[in-house]
DNA sequence: CGTAGAATTTGACAGGTGTTAAATCTCAAG
DNA sequence: CTTGAGATTTAACACCTGTCAAATTCTACG
């Protein structure tokens, strides 16, 4: 038997990275990523993501303070950073070579980011012409481990009036991103913000199609470039 | 979280679906297999196999005969040749769409096929028109667990001056099968054996691009559909 | 038929990831 | 400053898959 290995050396193995993954995705938000946080998200106990903390913690890969929570380490985040392009690169080729909607990519990508290799990962971004973002709009790191820069705003920070074209829409929710999808709201699309309800009133947003009003909860997770 | 999740049900992950895989290919040949085979083709020591077997009949996903080897019960079969499936699918869709060559593809077809998930596989069969075979011309197994009915023989069974079209070059030894396909001798092309040298001497096949000889090692893998 | 050598299994153990229940820590409110 | 709720960790354990070394079984040959 050949047993060629693209895996990364020992020890990296899925649930090490999707832990990473995590961790990396809830320090953009806040300083540390807390334990509960990071078992909801896996879907196991707190105790189970506590002993699994202090496990990468030992191997270097999260910088762990007891009782405050975890970040990652240069090393956790290059792997996370990794794991984090092919998701978004399975996802961007689930989508625009594969014929997948937009809110079905994010289930069948998860479940091959661990698995592929780098020349697969590469052959992607051939095919797909380097994107920078995924179907969502999230950045897509490059294989260094920047992102590119971007003038994202979050479209409710914006003044009645302002347009702007959507650039990402920022949910795992797949139900979300179905409707959002199916009312025009989704990266690409030219919009204009016509009004902000008070106490948490619908947001009124102009598209090509016509004007639709969506909740605030919904509003707050687009971001638009303005014009 | 939203936790959807498109695996079987409990208990048949990777390592088992790889032993299946394995048990399945195996006893294609001889009635059983044995232990230490299976074991090498794993990659692990045969005290490991054999543990590890035991834990599949008791799962009744084998029919193990102590000191005799292991056959796949029906549920065995069912899952092995839905890993079968989607490895051939894989290896099909990474060599034409993708555009890897035919002996890259066993590798990466690996890592991938017990991640991929059934809508992932509908779809490659779609992209790929119902493909019946892979790249290197082994049989697809359908999704109900059988296979296509072929006229496959080994090319060396034939007296010399028979003709017909390769149809399958059975090996999974990368270096055989690029050079293999370098010599123009692939699955589609017409051939016609010219000669056996005799003492295990050089067969001379001949193809399009002209007469080639190779080592009756790697002709004894080469089967064609005689016409 | 006996026996050596190969194949196989068993036993003892390890490492990774998870669980539940109990202990411990933190922090903000009284 | 105390206290109690919630967050976190620890302890004890379970399950899977693997290892190595020793015991066992099989088989083919003299």
């Amino acid at each position: 038997m050949s047993k060629t290995t693209y895996t990364d050396p020992v020890g990296v193995n899925d649930a090490t990275l999707h832990y990473l993954d995590v961790i990396y995705r809830l320090t953009q938000q806040s300083d540390a990523a807390n334990t509960t946080e990071i078992a909801e998200k896996l879907g196991v106990t707190p105790s189970g993501a506590s002993v699994m903390l202090k496990r990468l913690a030992e191997r270097k890969l999260v910088q762990l303070t007891p009782y405050k929570g975890a970040t990652l380490t240069p090393e956790g985040r290059r792997l996370a950073l990794r794991t984090i392009r092919r998701h978004r690169l399975l996802e961007m080729f689930l989508h625009q070579v594969m014929g997948f909607a937009w809110h079905e990519v994010d289930d069948h990508a998860h479940a091959l980011e661990t698995a592929i290799t780098e020349p697969l990962e590469d052959r992607m971004d051939e095919m797909l012409g380097y994107p920078t973002r995924c179907p969502h709009g999230h950045l897509i790191p490059r294989k260094d481990g920047t992102l590119p820069e971007v003038n994202d705003m979050p479209i409710l920070s914006l003044a009645p009036g302002a347009t702007g074209v959507i650039r990402c829409v920022d949910t795992d929710n797949s139900e979300w991103l179905k409707y959002l999808g199916e009312q025009g709201l989704k990266p690409g699309v030219r919009v204009t913000l016509r009004g902000i309800a008070p106490y948490s009133g619908p947001v009124s947003i102009e598209t090509p199609d016509g004007v639709v009003a969506i909740g605030q909860n919904l509003a707050e997770i687009i971001y638009i470039e303005p014009n």
